[in-house]
DNA sequence: TTGAAAGCGCTACCAA
DNA sequence: TTGGTAGCGCTTTCAA
């Protein structure tokens, strides 16, 4: 069976007696044809079905019209309410997204392969962890590119990124202040130099004030992760008396691990989580965490796509937000 | 500043002293090419940054590789999950999503126009609420589409759903086995149909069984929308022991603001969800809830587009999947 | 094994 | 206000 064609402007030309410039002209928008015209060929579009080739207007315009949203080993909860704004904006910029998503990161290069292929207009890549090899590609690339929520130095792309170190500081000081003096970190290498950052903010900052941070690492990215390394933080039997996890789901599989072990939050254990992802603000939680200035940040990434897309230079250069600490009660 | 192009095949035949259908014929992996050829083209592609034209491709091809993925009005956490499940299929399946998202169903016209101006091979529709119009307009296209989750009769489109009226007299049956003889259904008209076939199953079968449900509507999906209701049915001082919530979210604020008010779950009052979402799983909630087949659903959904893409002819029917209700505490 | 040439559906230029 | 025509980058005949 073969795949019939749709109607084209050549058709529609033909039945309502105009030119095929005509009809293009008329659903361009252009102005100079009379109303009498317009009218007959709409209708006769309308009549057939017809609809304008978005890929061959793509092809001679050079410029397909969509935005390219490039998600990583996205697993965060956190990115679900990003991708969907992100997407959604694309559209009000009328362009439409054509979405990537790879589970590893091994998978970049030959998803960067295809991004190019389709020829849009811009890249919008949401946290994504990149190889240096990777990286080279990306620099190649004369694509207006903006990098969301990873610090990632290449030349030519936009990073607009939530300032985690600062973050990772506020949060030893936050501790501190409530006096806690046994913290722990938990990170994750899924989301590797986001966690990195935050980590060595928080380290660096509560080293200052004299405390030495435990470091612990949970690979996959998951609530059930944050039981099970706490629960194995319990039966090493070492000392802590508070808990930075790099993002809320770890926080609170953490919450509820410690709860069955019969240990307070906060008077025995404070927690710091990350994102205040829709769950966290719950009563069951209450979890303190830090608020990405998402959509701060996402005007900045737009921003600068505008721009570039108008055709205007437009530094390239990375853009820190600050995170802002939501006090709630488990600190 | 005028966007620059990128090379095109050519520039790679001239740089490599061979025709452009060489190139072509390299770069699209037909064979007949002599190994020398072959090797000089893709070298000098590669010196000069070369890929192939996706959107010139399509045109001559007509067909774009692009599968549109279609979103209206998901709010739900559970569709986060479907949405990068879909993504991910499709491109397992060598092909690229393109992604529309709309807020409420007046977008959906819009919608359509855009998808088909894409001449995207398929389409494949997320829980969308749909006007008798735009049911009309689907009728009318020809490219593959199915409807995920949204019981809809449309002719040439497949449908592929949860058998939501059966959920609805399971989660009846359940409740009064368990004891409870005054059931209350939270619905919202966020997902109208759905919402109402879950309640058509949950009345009819507890009338049979002697009980008359109180029925609620809540408009706005959320955690926050479902303790509100539950807020206002406990100050009505209406007798009730037992919720079935069309969504798990709802559920969740329903088993918060039910503890805020001292009233116990399950033994003063039984609560039901919908969805399973991750959240029900979790210590503090432990809800119990019925579980949507997606995986095998999905797969049915792109077998069927699968059969449809080769040319074949398949049946555009309806196909119902019984929903499994999880027994976990609340009820 | 390769090249020349036609043409996919559209936009944009030049004439009329 | 309109029509004719060239050409976007590619695939695919047909010849060589």
């Amino acid at each position: 069976m073969k795949k019939q064609s749709p109607p084209t402007s050549k058709q529609v030309a033909e039945i309502a007696k105009v030119s095929q410039s005509t009809v293009s002209r008329v659903f361009s928008g252009m102005d100079g044809i009379s109303e009498a015209t317009k009218k007959r060929v709409f209708s006769t579009a309308e009549k057939i079905g017809y609809r304008p080739n978005a890929i061959a207007r793509s092809l001679i315009l050079n410029r397909s019209n969509l935005i390219a949203m490039v998600a990583l080993g996205v697993q965060n909860p956190y990115y679900n309410v990003v991708i969907n704004e992100v997407a959604s904006r694309i559209q009000k910029m009328n362009r439409e997204p054509l979405f990537f998503i790879a589970e590893k990161e091994k998978g970049v290069d030959q998803i960067l392969g295809q991004v190019m292929q389709y020829r849009v207009d811009g890249i919008i890549v949401l946290s994504a962890e990149m190889s240096p090899a990777m990286a080279a590609e990306f620099e190649k690339i004369k694509t207006p590119m903006v990098i969301f929520n990873k610090l990632t130095h290449i030349a030519n792309v936009k990073t607009i990124c939530s300032d985690n170190e600062k973050a990772g500081r506020d949060a030893a000081d936050h501790l501190f202040s409530r006096g806690y003096r046994e913290p722990v970190f938990v990170g994750s290498s899924t989301f590797h130099i986001t966690s990195l950052t935050r980590e060595k903010g928080f380290v660096s900052r509560f080293e200052e004030l004299g405390c030495k941070v435990q470091i612990l690492q949970q690979i996959p990215y998951s609530y059930q992760a944050g039981k099970v390394i706490i629960e194995e933080l319990i039966k090493s039997q070492t000392h802590f008396d508070s808990i930075f996890c790099a993002a809320d789901l770890f926080a609170l599989g953490a919450i509820d691990q410690l709860r069955n072990s019969s240990i307070r939050v906060p008077e025995d254990v404070g927690i710091i989580g990350f994102d205040n992802i829709e769950f966290a603000s719950w009563p069951s939680y209450q979890l303190t965490t830090f608020s990405q200035q998402t959509e701060t940040m996402l005007d900045a990434c737009f921003a600068y796509l505008d721009t570039k897309l108008e055709g205007h230079e437009n530094g390239s250069d990375i853009q820190l937000f600050p995170c802002e600490l939501i006090h709630r009660k488990t600190t």
